[in-house]
DNA sequence: CTCGCTGGCACG
DNA sequence: GTGCCAGCGAGT
């Protein structure tokens, strides 16, 4: 901003304002005849804006000297004199992620609305006082904590009244009941005339977990979330800006609602890496927003997890949140007996990797008993891979640095990253050959081998591909739940937050998934997924059977597994963490270039990194790189990274802000610069 | 040489 | 977003 010390103390009240459409900034107007006290953050104006008017609101407000002249603002917006107006806290909450994520704020606007509420924000209601009550079948359901879920709330809800910031992290083993805790505190905080905001990791997940709400409350819940209709979402948003939604639901987006008087957050699964956004900018951490918002607010915060990120652990441990364990299942049943299957002997036993021994057996007899099974795998397609007979090159995408994966539902040949399809007959690019092998597995091939070991048996596909179409979530986890399907297979979906009471055997078929990647995140992501899957077993009647398909059977990551052990899991990661300086010790800056010519974005990173290099030592950070990222190429985009580590966020802040600046004026054209603050993958 | 289209940039 | 100017190709 090209703000300028004072020279004149009695200099003209000037506001910041933010313009609705595609401006890039927000721009400073004159006051005229406002007064500072009319003219606050959230004031809905108009604005002239060369030879017209338009709506926006008022971000800050202040008498800077400034570099050029200002138009004074034009008059209230029609319709707003009566007091309406947006959230101060809501406008220093957009301003804080535009800053602390370095995007413009008009970006963060956009990510915080939807297009159709742009009205609401700019015409906004006259605000009612009163609140109706529309009461649902009034279903006073019998949900009786258990002591240990009672101690848990009490604890917690010691912060409600008078309402206090305060980080709680709900550690509760898988099935301890963490979604009834969070149901007690809400209707405490509802009661006392306060609001709550709840943050799932999944869309897939919020219909059951509304359901669970609105049956516990006896009242309708808004969902917040993109699957909204267009009538659906411009009624919440009425709502919202009316004040008049005391309660939501939804997943990562929600975080940004505009909700005054909140006296509790809720983040369900915090450790979820779902609950970062990575593009378009901002790409915020919901979950850390959640804390700013607390902090706002003075109002609790409950991450809640079964497999905390080391990060919410750590500070546990430090004292800087509140650790609340439960550490019993809810309904008195016990952790599954998990077992580790070496499958370098079932390759000699067998021929084949996809089902060993022990978990075929162990399914047949979940089956005659009557009961259900999940097998887990987290890969798409029929294989990963398809590798020319004559050169052994695998067939690649031409606008991606990846493999090809062979769909067999489709025929095709698709790329995971841009959605290019090749077709199955189509030659090898490097020796012409037309003779190919499937290598690996995906859940597809699975799916077959499923058919011809346990034929007659219905089994079904979870995964992004067999979901396509809107509502076929829902209805494959529907059937399944109603025991038409007798085997769940699919990705990362069955991981999550599910309740199957007739499943006691889950298999993972590929344990080492992930434990190559080249990521510092690696390692907690596949014991958190492990964890999770294993916990969708024995939940209810009968012992859970957890089978762990793996080639290092010596894992420490699958031992730890075994035997549920999540502080050993956790004492090991955090040495690792710390020797090699990544978060929770220091923090991330990732910087990515990237662009179609690989020669330009080469040259630009390595002039970049040279500009951040220089600036590091003033702020105490480090860089590694210049790299090629992970994927070096996704669609048609070369990408190249510099990581940068630091100690303190608003070092690294200034850091980043400089290094842009000073970058801006060599950037090539076609070439862009991308940075990522605590990102969660570095891919 | 002029008209008119288009792409890039500025708008306070 | 809209308006404005520069740059360029086609037409007279």
């Amino acid at each position: 901003m090209n703000v300028v010390a004072p020279l004149d103390p009695a200099a003209p009240l000037k506001a910041l304002v933010l313009i609705g459409g595609g401006m890039p900034q927000a721009y400073w107007y004159g006051a005229g005849e406002f007064a500072a006290e009319d003219l606050t953050p959230g004031t809905v104006v108009e604005v002239p804006l060369v030879n017209r008017l338009v709506p926006g609101v008022v971000v800050e407000t202040g008498w800077p000297e400034l570099t050029f002249a200002v138009k004074p603002l034009a008059r209230l917006a029609p319709g707003s004199e009566g007091g309406a107006r947006v959230p101060a806290s809501w406008i220093e909450l957009l301003r804080w992620i535009s800053r602390y994520y370095l995007t413009p704020l008009p970006l963060v606007l956009q990510a915080a609305l939807p297009k159709s509420a742009t009205k609401f924000l700019f015409h906004p209601p006259k605000r009612k006082v009163k609140r109706k009550e529309s009461v649902l079948t009034a279903a006073e359901t019998i949900l009786t904590p258990t002591p240990a879920q009672q101690e848990a709330i009490d604890r917690m809800a010691a912060t409600l009244s008078p309402s206090e910031f305060r980080t709680f992290l709900l550690y509760g083993i898988t099935g301890s009941g963490k979604t009834l805790v969070y149901l007690h505190l809400a209707r405490r905080v509802l009661d006392a005339g306060k609001r709550v905001l709840v943050l799932l990791p999944e869309i897939a997940l919020t219909p059951q977990t509304i359901g669970r709400f609105e049956a516990f409350l006896g009242r309708k819940v808004p969902a917040f979330h993109s699957g909204l209709s267009d009538p659906e979402r411009r009624d919440l948003w009425k709502k919202l800006f009316a004040g008049e939604a005391d309660i939501v639901v939804g997943a990562r987006s929600a975080i940004l609602a505009p909700m005054e008087n909140l006296g509790l957050i809720v983040v369900d699964e915090e450790h979820d890496g779902s609950y970062k956004q990575s593009d378009p900018a901002p790409r915020y951490h919901a979950r850390d927003l959640a804390l700013f918002r607390g902090r706002q607010a003075g109002c609790p915060v409950v991450l809640g997890s079964a497999t905390p990120s080391l990060e919410s652990y750590q500070a546990a441990l430090a004292g800087k949140y509140d650790l609340v364990e439960l550490k019993e299942r809810a309904t008195a049943a016990s952790l599954p007996d998990v077992r580790i299957v070496d499958m370098k002997e079932q390759i000699a036993l067998q021929g084949h990797q996809l089902l060993s021994i022990p978990l075929r057996d162990a399914v047949q007899q979940a089956l005659d008993r009557g009961e259900q099974a999940i097998l887990f795998l987290n890969r798409r397609g029929y294989s990963p891979r398809r590798v020319c007979r004559d050169c052994g090159e695998p067939r690649t995408c031409p606008y991606c640095a990846v493999s090809l994966v062979y769909h067999r539902s489709t025929g095709e040949l698709l790329c995971h990253y841009c959605g290019f399809t090749a077709a199955l007959a189509s030659a090898c690019e490097k020796c012409g050959g037309t003779e190919f092998t499937d290598a690996g597995k995906g859940v597809e091939k699975v799916e077959e081998y499923l058919g011809t070991i346990f034929p007659g048996v219905p089994v079904e596909r979870l995964d992004r591909d067999s979901t396509a179409r809107v509502g076929e979530t829902e209805a494959i986890l529907d059937r399944f739940r109603r025991g038409e399907t007798r085997i769940l297979l699919g990705t990362q979906m069955v991981a999550k937050g599910h309740d199957f009471p007739r499943v006691n055997v889950v298999g993972v078929l590929d344990a080492d998934a992930g434990l190559d990647i080249a990521d510092f995140r690696a390692g907690e992501r596949a014991f958190q997924l492990i964890t999770q899957v294993a916990g969708r077993a024995g939940r209810h009647a009968g012992q859970g059977l957890v089978f762990l398909q793996t080639f290092r059977p010596e894992s420490a990551l699958l031992q730890y597994s075994l035997s549920h052990d999540y502080a050993g899991f956790f004492r090991s990661e955090i040495e690792n963490r710390k020797d090699l300086g990544y978060p929770p010790f220091r923090r991330l800056l990732l910087c990515e270039m990237q662009g179609p010519k690989e020669e330009a974005v080469r040259a630009a990173m390595e002039r970049f990194a040279t500009i951040v290099k220089s600036l590091a030592p003033q702020a105490h950070a480090e860089v590694l790189g210049p790299a090629y990222a992970a994927l070096k190429k996704i669609r048609n985009d070369w990408r190249l990274h510099i990581l940068v580590k630091g100690d303190y966020p608003n070092q690294l802040q200034w850091l980043a802000e400089q290094g842009q600046e000073l970058m801006q004026a060599e950037m090539p054209k076609g070439v862009k610069l991308r940075m990522d603050r605590d990102p969660v993958s570095l891919l």
